[in-house]
DNA sequence: TGCTTTTATTAATATATATTAATATTACAA
DNA sequence: TTGTAATATTAATATATATTAATAAAAGCA
């Protein structure tokens, strides 16, 4: 289970994914919550469900989240260590908060 | 000299100034030499001197790296404590070798 | 099957960023 | 002062991103 080191592109892909304050508050609920369907975290972050869904699919393709369908509604949660790294060494209050 | 806790913007638009693989080497250089002339930035880079320039006036706008003038040159050093604490949650090579 | 809920996709437009080249500014020294 | 080295600014173009609205697709249920 040895994952590979990222270099400096990737790494900047990963801050590029976080560097909305959509997408952080996104990834910062989600490692707090574990996972999260898109309807519940586009109602907590107050912005309309495809937003959300284009937010997401933009960390989805950075490999920062990971969605998997539980029956009618998808799932998210962070795949991405680095990315979990990252947000811990910030100071926010948003992160703290059990909610998105 | 108690600093005022950042919001999600203002972490965003660190995050946004460092999501370069140019910028975030110049941090991540800067951050192990302290302090760094414009020139040899763009040398160490391999990068042309208006492009280093132009990458440092973002930095610079975001409030990650301060310049000041040193004679004929300018000297631009790491002054974001949170882009410190971000940069060093990354595992990577580039940022632990001397040179930028 | 047809309906409903949930999510994704597409499209359109505005805004921002990257990149490169050319030029301007600044400070100092001869 | 004039010249030179170092840096910044401007301009032009291409590319990417954000935002919003409308529509499509997928899954489950009556």
């Amino acid at each position: 289970m040895k994952t590979k080191k990222l270099n400096v592109r990737e790494y900047s892909e990963i801050l590029k994914a976080l560097a909305h304050p959509l997408r952080l508050k996104m990834v910062c609920g989600l490692s707090k919550k574990g996972i999260c369907n898109v309807g519940t975290i586009a109602e907590q972050l107050g912005v309309a469900q495809p937003a959300a869904s284009q937010h997401l699919n933009i960390l989805k393709n950075a490999g920062v989240v990971a969605g998997y369908r539980k029956g009618v509604q998808i799932c998210y949660k962070v795949q991405c260590p680095e990315a979990v790294k990252i947000i811990k060494s910030m100071d926010i209050d948003f992160c703290k908060e059990k909610h998105i």
